[in-house]
DNA sequence: CTGTTAGCGCCTTCAG
DNA sequence: CTGAAGGCGCTAACAG
């Protein structure tokens, strides 16, 4: 029933060899037959079985990317840009081709494993790890191990927007969090706000240790005290939920931070609900810069990570068209955005 | 070097068939011996081979999911619960699980079919396809050729968000544009507008069309006359830029409605730009209903589409979960969602 | 309930 | 440059 590639031969009159030869376009084989074998894949309609040359090549042409939620925009950027990367060479007919896929962990370390393990089930040629870890012993073993054994079995392992990982022979890519944060910080300090609340990302996250850390010693420096934090989930309603515990810790803020775009969103909804004018009332600033900041009213004050271009870069390492860097991991600046929701405090 | 079943059945002293068989779990086998495979699986770290169980059984635990665009949470979100709902069932060990992928076509017909027929080479169990199609008789032949010919294979189709296609032996699940588009259009009327300007989607997709079509219909059920329509792209941007061409047809438009949520935000920005107030200049509104319709300034009225829903049932739809509708293709209903950037004109 | 026997479809030396 | 032969790791009848 389905077309193999021995009934491709029969027709073209050649031995399944030649076949795969020229499919595969890595060896010699004469322009006539060549014309000869594809014409016969064209009349057949025929589509390898990938199963089989995985098996028998001992590697796929499957590349795994992990998010932590595909219905962010922040990931959905990196992973279509990744995706981007390494559809686009896209070789001749049947065969080069990668299929890049992306897989949703929901920021659940099991799940991450889970899909590990599918993948390599799967004889991955690559996977592309992005997003947060969580802190954890225990997690951070496992996926060590995991991603060395993946690496043994000729997986290559890409680390985008997450920090290095030692002990694993993944190539990083890290956002640079912790300046991005400091900038942050420094520019409200500079506006000359002195109460700034804080809306933290899950506590157990890299990322949002990373942004604390910018956010603090940027106060520090400045002989500043540190505001109230809220610490909660990268989605609105955190955003929204945490400004009742700000504002409760410190009714005179004049500043909010938070830990994306879309935790400022519902800081500034929360905000307006009770009265308070952004930024006449309380400057309100993002992170990631997504691309609807640039659209809230007002437009957000944030701090831009180029997901686009990691994402891409990430997409070129897994395909081992780019060579990673020879000193280590590469980290990625973030450049400080100011908008219209921040400006400084009523005097 | 990597452990093969071989290894696990020599350890556990079984035959190679008894291992099969105790990770598929789909065949009786003495408790005892379970647990001596188990136990050899665990202490090899045993991980099954994708390919060669997938080239041995003819068929792979791969799930396609295709999206038009990977950062637009609109697919974001239909793409996440059908993971979930694929996912989530998380069978035993080794076995069972199924791996979710999804798939970023960046709505090119071109790279869809491609992903198709990598996916038809992987030997995929099942693909769901989300989001409005072009409306092009080449494309429609070439995917309907296309899913016929999975659906041959035993790949289970499923359609999600789109709507059906005949020839194709495809579940679908339809969403009801027309009817939303009406509704929105009807409140407006309602509401006491007369000049309605239109930022629609691509010209050349369904959804496009369908929603368009219920807008008209809802119009001209009123003896109004249809006011400006400029075509763009999915993005702010395309929102962003209508407004002029809306404007310059007609500088007296008391209200716009917007392809999707994004769109309007864009039509909000410019309008905001141009000086004027919404609603109290303008109305807008938009479409989906994503997260942040509802924390834009004002929060925008739109019309609800059941993402989350519509992609778990694709996703179990595509698992065999749930038996597909017997009479034909489902469609999904939309629903008015009435916020603040919806008003009477100024009289 | 468990072992034996054949392949699944393709790639890849090895000859020619 | 092309053909022949063996095996990748696993599943699926068959026997027992």
């Amino acid at each position: 029933m389905t077309v193999t590639l021995a009934d491709v031969a029969a027709r073209a009159r050649v031995s399944p060899a030649t076949v795969s030869r020229v499919l595969n376009g890595n060896y010699p084989v004469a322009a006539a037959t060549r014309e000869r074998v594809m014409r016969a894949v064209d009349e057949l309609d025929y589509v390898p079985n990938g199963p089989a040359s995985s098996l028998a090549a001992a590697t796929s042409d499957l590349v795994g990317i992990l998010v932590n939620d595909i219905a962010d925009p922040f990931f959905g950027i990196m992973a279509g840009a990744a995706q981007g990367a390494i559809g686009a060479p896209g070789a001749g007919r049947a065969g080069g081709e990668k299929l890049a896929v992306v897989c949703n962990t929901g920021g659940d370390p099991e799940r991450e494993l889970t899909y590990l393990t599918l993948l390599q089930r799967q004889r991955a040629a690559a996977v592309i790890l992005t997003g947060s870890p969580v802190e954890d012993p225990g997690y951070r073993a496992a996926v060590t191990a995991k991603l060395a054994r993946l690496g043994e079995a000729g997986t290559r392992v890409v680390l985008c927007g997450r920090p290095p990982l030692d002990g694993a022979a993944a190539t990083t890519l890290a956002f640079d969090n912790r300046t991005g944060a400091r900038r942050l910080a420094e520019h409200l300090l500079e506006l000359g706000h002195r109460r700034i609340g804080y809306v933290a990302g899950p506590a157990d996250r890299t990322t949002t240790r990373h942004r604390l850390e910018g956010h603090r010693a940027a106060l520090a420096a400045a002989g500043v005290a540190e505001g109230p934090v809220a610490h909660g989930g990268y989605d609105r309603a955190s955003g929204h939920a945490a400004v009742a515990r700000l504002l409760a810790e410190d009714p005179g803020l004049t500043a909010v931070v938070a830990a994306n775009d879309t935790v400022a969103l519902g800081v500034c909804a929360a905000l307006r609900e009770r009265g308070l004018g952004i930024p006449d009332d309380v400057s309100v600033a993002g992170f990631d810069d997504l691309p609807f900041s640039v659209d809230a009213a007002p437009a957000l004050t944030t701090v831009r990570l180029p997901l686009h271009e990691a994402g891409a870069r990430a997409g070129r390492l897994a395909l081992g068209t780019e060579d990673p860097a020879a000193d280590g991991p590469v980290t990625i600046p973030a450049e400080l955005v100011v908008r219209n929701s921040t400006a400084a405090p009523r005097s």
